[in-house]
DNA sequence: CATGAATGAGAATTCATTCAT
DNA sequence: TATGAATGAATTCTCATTCAT
């Protein structure tokens, strides 16, 4: 009986999926609802059965995205594991995530700058409760390195937490950069954060 | 003689003037090439004399204010300074950039994630140039410390440069979220980057 | 075996009172298909089993309300009736009858005012000739009226009932303006039109 | 040194000549701005410099139209008249105007009707202004031929002024059905509303 | 040099109508 | 018979760019 509910969640998928694509490639403004509706073989009307607006498809599907990377962080990061190893997967699950969606990534740093997106205020903040969930989740496991004794005390969490995840974020953008095809390691890369991050790049002799 | 040259020029500094400010807020396709006309008080054929079009006004402005950086942070850091003096300043020169340019911050951001502009793409070369030469100088600071035995041989440099840079990026992208008003300390923050860039968070105890 | 033939008609019935509630409300163009449908509680797709199309919901519902308002004019106002009663119980019909109705006065102008319909000829056809059935109707009274001395014959039939009917109208439009309430009273109306239809307005000392 | 603005002004009329022709002929909302473009044989957006947006044009179009009518009652109507020439004169004008702008006296009857504009409310409030006036200065006319003995005492000024309204308006609607031709005398016309006004069609033996 | 009026391509959105179920 | 999802033509409005003054 809910089988017409699912078909329409079902084709707000594939539309978003169309849209994250052309959102991906043009960002919001450029971006034309024609565009989207082209790339998922519908009507530019049928859109608008799905979507309010321009303003509602794109924020629907970025909220969408960053769902799904945090679904796939929630479940992967459990309490089982060390505040280290937390990082540790976060680290790399990240790299996995936009290694495979690098597209996005274009977006999600411009989300993050969310200071163009003011305007659409009522569905932007939604997208920005969303981001704030994934800073606490991470103030959460640095804090509890600092319980553990695997993190220094002497060191405000919040930067630590923007700084762990500055360092993720202009990896994956020298990737994007540099790595056109698809040779990215991201176990290595995350491996390497968590050196830098844990170990500092200086030498005992240094300053 | 070079006089009328030197009026020209200094107009087109003024139009630019004009122009980071309306794209800064509103990004490059919602600003609107009459409302740069009208901040800069000319009217809008004029500046079609000083600039070929949009694009060409945005392209020029960003690498403009991205000159200002380079050669602030090229004529502060000197060969005479250490490597880690080096980055110090880096880093500090950097919260203070763009303390005082905060909305200035949210294109750059857009523009380091170059994909988005892809298509404009004699113009974008130009600025892609720009931005490697400082992440060139930044290799040169940090191949420089390995040199001089205060930065650590055994962790590829490009993806120390990224690391670092990033922890950056991420602190100014907090200061931009939190702190609505003016007290940011750029010389506090700089000194807690350098002590994670060079210490690390980790405990000795750690992994 | 009529039954069926029987149904449809009071389903198209039903589906013309939402038209004209609609309608009325709203004008022909800005009322949309869907409001209807909704209004008539039936899906949008049904409608268009009942009629043509849009034109054909809208003609056959006011053409419906025109010879309602026919039907109520054609039986009350009999043969029996002198002139001047006919005349004064055909004032009071429409008084009570946009009374009633006030929305609907909305677009009965509009009709009236037939030019902007004449796009749609086919079915427009049709309600002028409605309209000119009524027109009619009231030259047949007056006719009588002169033929029974209780009207000037030396007046232009054309004429008086041009006036008399706009006396009437505007007395209505007056009455949707003032009154939002529903406190309209249609035979006080009655009796003030015919007073000045008959004596007129001014004194004998006048002019 | 007023002349810029006065071309400017001269372009509005124009423009609002275009569109007085295209609603009076479609009606508001089936227009499309494109037409009225057209007509004034300008492009689409040069009319977006003269009027906020279509519902702009519509209103200053419409409420120009009805200051022009308003002008010419106002400044052949002086005090000298008396109110019985007051009146006819206001019958004839209104005659020869609507014989000249037979369209617009579509949208007129519609206008009255101000239920179908009620959501345009900023603008529509300056045009009921204008209608009310209208009403005002004949209100102002019958009570004056009240004081001055020509009119009747016992009857409601507002119903008088009402039905004077409709009579001249239905001879109007007449003329616009009949005469598709120029053959309207509008002198003559004016002629029989005031006779049929003053002294009433019924004679004394009726009723 | 400077201007801003004019333009029309392009974008978002609506809605009458169709058609597969 | 009844439905409502799908469609795309049509509409309003914006804005980069040109050009006559």
């Amino acid at each position: 009986m809910l089988e017409k509910s699912d078909r329409r969640e079902e084709k707000r998928k594939r539309i978003m999926q169309a849209a994250l694509k052309i959102f991906s490639r043009k960002g919001y403004t450029p971006a034309a609802v024609d565009e989207v509706a082209a790339e998922a073989g519908i009507g530019k009307g049928t859109l608008y059965l799905y979507f309010r607006d321009k303003e509602d498809l794109f924020f629907s599907t970025i909220i969408s995205v960053i769902e799904d990377l945090a679904s796939i962080i929630q479940s992967e990061i459990t309490e089982r594991l060390s505040a280290i190893e937390a990082l540790h997967k976060l680290c790399r699950l990240q790299f996995e995530f936009f290694s495979k969606n690098r597209d996005f990534f274009n977006i999600y740093l411009t989300i993050l700058n969310y200071n163009l997106l003011r305007n659409y205020t009522n569905l932007f903040q939604s997208l920005v409760n969303k981001q704030k969930l994934l800073y606490e989740f991470e103030v959460g496991i640095v804090e509890r390195g600092k319980r553990e004794g695997c993190i220094r005390r002497d060191m405000d969490t919040g930067l630590i937490v923007s700084s762990f995840q500055g360092m993720i974020h202009d990896v994956i953008s020298k990737m994007c950069f540099d790595d056109a095809s698809m040779t990215f390691n991201a176990d290595e890369k995350a491996k390497f954060v968590m050196r830098l991050f844990l170990e500092g790049a200086g030498t005992s002799s240094g300053v």
